[in-house]
DNA sequence: CGTCTTTTTGACCATTTTCAATCAGTGTGG
DNA sequence: CCACACTGATTGAAAATGGTCAAAAAGACG
């Protein structure tokens, strides 16, 4: 076995994005290369994985954004959530018959692809990563639950709060951001197919936001003038990103 | 091993509810032991699972009806899902550090119960159940998405039309129905926070939906008159309730 | 400079909420 | 059997939130 090559393509290990795998040394990591298959690069705009596919593959994001959505018949849009280097994408088309939503980058994306069928494997022959993969499907589980709490309950305002310390907060535990001037690639539009408003609305609720002092919108970014006070407005306590349980 | 009492034990498995485990024999399924370690009842009102909970164990439900639900500090409710037999819960407190959500009992609720620390064992010695959990961790993100969906872009009657439908094919698939006459033991409340509606306009969606002869509401229950109505309404396609792949 | 996308605004309209009662059904104790 | 308390369903009217339409302004870019 040609270890140094190996060790090569796992020099930057989308595992390593992976509780279990981030303090592991890349010769402990060679074995992954028995599961990936390969690399992917998506453009912004472009549709990585499309609803109804099937035997999709999973993959993990190496770098760049995207967002998760779901619409109906007529057109309308929901963003269902947003991700970021380190997520798992495509376990639904993996473990179920077909993707129940689609996937587009918001930038240039690149994804490391592990083929369906190579799984089982996974789960008989290492069940740390096994474990790993039921905990992201746990992480994301949770953040949907937030969302829909969000979606349900809060107000335009309050929603508008939260989406915005959320993606600060994710953006930066992904490594993404250096200082408060959150560089998130969305437009007003994609922030409305989150919080289920209308782009209108949307503006108005980011101006509001704004004339507080608590953030200050950019075309495609937006600076994070006031963490504690979004916070508050939301009534979010944040995220405690609890580091995965030894198994 | 007293195999004899150990089938006993299992004569009513909860992982039988678990895909992987439809088929199989009370012998085969007499490992299980090793990992319930106790059941629970539940009143109906009762709460299951308080968000902020740790160390929670993992449990399966053998029989009644719950449901999961997240609140803001000022008591706006948020129902994020429903819970019937066979269906897992408490797997945020298991693998995370706290729940972050409740769940509490609709009717009287058996619960089998998985003791946190023997989890791991489920990793490393039956990777088949530990695909199971991650099954049904991609199946309950599945759900949320569409709810997701439902919440954000779908109009009050779609939304409840949608409700209805779902609650209806879940149960049937749960096995708890017989005829159309679902009996969905939920009030008008708990809709209501379902749809991140006011009671009071929940209350006029469901008249109207009644009025086009597509349900009759009863108290805690609710006639599926219309089933493909419903389906048209809410512009779902309905469960394909796709089996688990082998692994 | 012209084109394209994104943001911003105002006026008007629709949906949904809130408030405040009322009604219906169930169970209890007298 | 009836009064009473409770819970859940139902209603109507006023108020608020958010949506739609249409158009203009502001950047980004070749």
């Amino acid at each position: 076995m040609d270890k140094d090559k190996k060790r090569v393509s796992c020099s930057e290990c989308p595992l390593r994005s992976l509780p279990a795998f981030r303090d592991f040394s890349d010769k402990e990591l060679a074995f992954v290369s028995d599961f990936k298959t390969g690399e992917l690069v998506a453009d912004p705009g472009a549709t990585i994985l499309v609803e109804g596919a099937h035997s999709a593959h999973l993959y993990t994001v190496l770098s760049g954004w995207a967002f998760r959505y779901k619409t109906l018949a007529d057109g309308r849009r929901q963003i269902l959530n947003f991700v970021m280097p380190g997520d798992l994408v495509g376990l639904q088309g993996t473990l179920m018959d077909e993707m129940q939503h689609s996937i587009e980058a918001l930038t240039p994306v690149r994804l490391c692809v592990f083929e369906r069928g190579r799984i089982s494997k996974v789960y008989t022959q290492h069940p740390t990563l096994a474990f790993d993969i039921t905990w992201m499907a746990a992480r994301e589980e949770r953040i949907l639950d937030e969302n829909l709490l969000s979606v349900g309950r809060r107000s335009a305002f309050e929603r508008a709060a939260y989406l915005l310390v959320y993606l600060y907060q994710r953006a930066k535990l992904a490594g993404l951001l250096t200082g408060r001037s959150a560089e998130i690639p969305v437009t007003q539009q994609h922030v409305a197919d989150t919080l289920g408003l209308s782009t209108v609305h949307t503006n108005k609720t980011l101006r509001k936001l704004a004339d507080r002092n608590l953030i200050k919108w950019r075309e495609r970014a937006c600076d994070i003038l006031d963490e504690e006070g979004l916070l508050t407005v939301s009534s979010w306590e944040g995220f405690e990103e609890s580091s995965r349980p030894f198994i």
